[in-house]
DNA sequence: GTCTATAGCAGGATAGAC
DNA sequence: GTCTATCCTGCTATAGAC
C-alpha cells in the first residue's frame, strides 16, 4: 500500500482507543495493542514515545476535532446553521460525539482519577462553553444577564447541559443493553428530556 | 486493640478506596495498598480472594447503604420527612454521597469500560430510579401518567437527575481546582441549576 | 492473624539486526 | 519502517514459618 509508516500509526491509534474504551487506559497494554494491530510490540516505540503518549495523542485528535467542528457549526459565522432549530443542533452534536465515543469514554475514566492533572475532560467542557458563551454573546448579548454572578451560567452549562449530553453518549450501549431497548428510541427519549429540563430553562432565561 | 483481623479488614478497605479513585482500579497495585496500609502484601490475600474481591466489597457496601440511605429517607414511610421540600432532600442525598464520592468515582469509571458485565452503576441507578418511582406512585400516583410510554421517566431521571448529581459529586473538587472556586458556593450554583432545570422538568409533569 | 519468601509471569521500554 | 531479542522491574498470587 507504500503509506510509509503514517498508515501503521493510525492502525495503533484506532486499535488503542479500542482497547483503552474496553478496559480502560491501565488495564490495556503494549502487547495487547501490538497484538491486536498485527505487529511487533517493539514498533510501537518507533511511533510514540511511550504508552501514555499514545493516549495523549487520541486526546489531542479529539481536542482538535472538537475546535474544528464548533467553528464550523457556529450560528455566528453559519449561514444555513441559523435556521436549524436547537432540538436539531444537539442531535448533530450528539452525532458528532457518538463517532468518538470510544475516546471519550476514556476522556472521562482518565478525568475521574484524581490524580489526573491536566483534566482533558474539563478541558474539552471549557472549549464547549466557551463556544455557548460567544454564540449567546454574539446573538443575545442583552439577554444574558439572566444568569447572574460568577459562574452559575457555566455551572448550568456544565453540569445539565454537557455533562448529560458526554454520558449520554458514552452510556448509550450499556443502557441499552442493561434495559434491552432500542438506540434510536433512547436517542428520541433522550433528546425529548433534554428539551424539557436544559434547553426549557435556557429558553426561560434568555426569553427575560 | 484486639480487634482481631476486622480492623485490618476494614483499613484494607479503606486505604483501596482511596488508592482506587486516586489511580484507578487497574493503576493500583497490591503491593501499594499493604504499603499504604502498612502491613504485608499477603496478608491482603488472607482477607480477600484477589484484588478484585476488594474492589466488589466496596461495591457491596456501597449498594446496602445505599439501600438503607434510600428506604430510611422515604417519604412514604418518613413522618418528618414529609416536610422537606425537594431542593433540601436532594441537598441531603448529595451530602450522603459525598461521603462516598471516593468509591462512586470507581464506580463510574469501571462502568464506563465497555467490558463490564455487571454495571454497578447502572445498579445504583436503577434502586434510585425504583424508589424515585414508587415515591410518586404513593403520593402522586394519578399524575404519573404524564409520563407516557414505556422508558420515558426512566431516561428523564437518570440522564437530567441521577447523572448529574454523581457527576457533581465525583467532579466537585475537579471543578473547584480548575475554575478556582469554593466548594459550598458550587454546590449553592449546581442546586439552582437543578431545581431550575431537573426538578421544574418534573413539577410540570406531576402537575399536570 | 501476620510475616517472609518466592514462584512465575507480564509489564514497559530499549538495542540492534534487517 | 519493521522485527527479534532482551532487560529489568513490578505484578498477582501462593506456600509456609511464626
Amino acid at each position: 500500500m507504500r503509506t510509509g509508516g503514517e498508515e501503521t500509526k493510525r492502525k495503533i491509534l484506532a486499535v488503542a482507543e479500542d482497547l483503552f474504551s474496553e478496559k480502560g487506559f491501565d488495564g490495556t497494554s503494549v502487547g495487547m495493542i501490538a497484538d491486536a494491530v498485527g505487529i511487533n510490540k517493539g514498533l510501537i516505540y518507533y511511533h510514540f514515545k511511550n504508552k501514555n503518549d499514545i493516549m495523549i495523542s487520541l486526546f489531542l485528535n479529539v481536542i482538535e476535532e472538537l475546535s474544528e467542528y464548533l467553528d464550523k457549526n457556529s450560528t455566528r459565522s453559519g449561514d444555513a446553521s441559523l435556521s436549524i432549530d436547537t432540538t436539531e443542533k444537539i442531535r448533530q452534536e450528539i452525532g458528532f460525539l457518538e463517532k468518538r465515543k470510544r475516546i471519550l469514554s476514556v476522556i472521562v475514566m482518565e478525568a475521574l482519577k484524581s490524580e489526573d492533572e491536566d483534566n482533558f475532560l474539563l478541558k474539552c467542557a471549557q472549549m464547549h462553553l466557551n463556544h455557548e458563551i460567544e454564540e449567546i454573546g454574539g446573538i443575545e448579548k442583552s439577554k444574558t444577564t439572566g444568569f447572574s454572578g460568577d459562574n452559575e451560567f457555566l455551572v448550568y452549562e456544565f453540569f445539565t447541559g454537557f455533562v448529560p449530553i458526554i454520558f449520554f453518549v458514552v452510556m448509550k450501549e450499556k443502557w441499552c443493553r442493561f434495559y434491552g431497548c432500542d438506540g434510536d428510541r433512547l436517542l428520541d427519549l433522550f433528546l425529548d428530556s433534554f428539551e424539557r429540563t436544559h434547553l426549557a430553562a435556557h429558553m426561560r432565561q434568555t426569553k427575560r
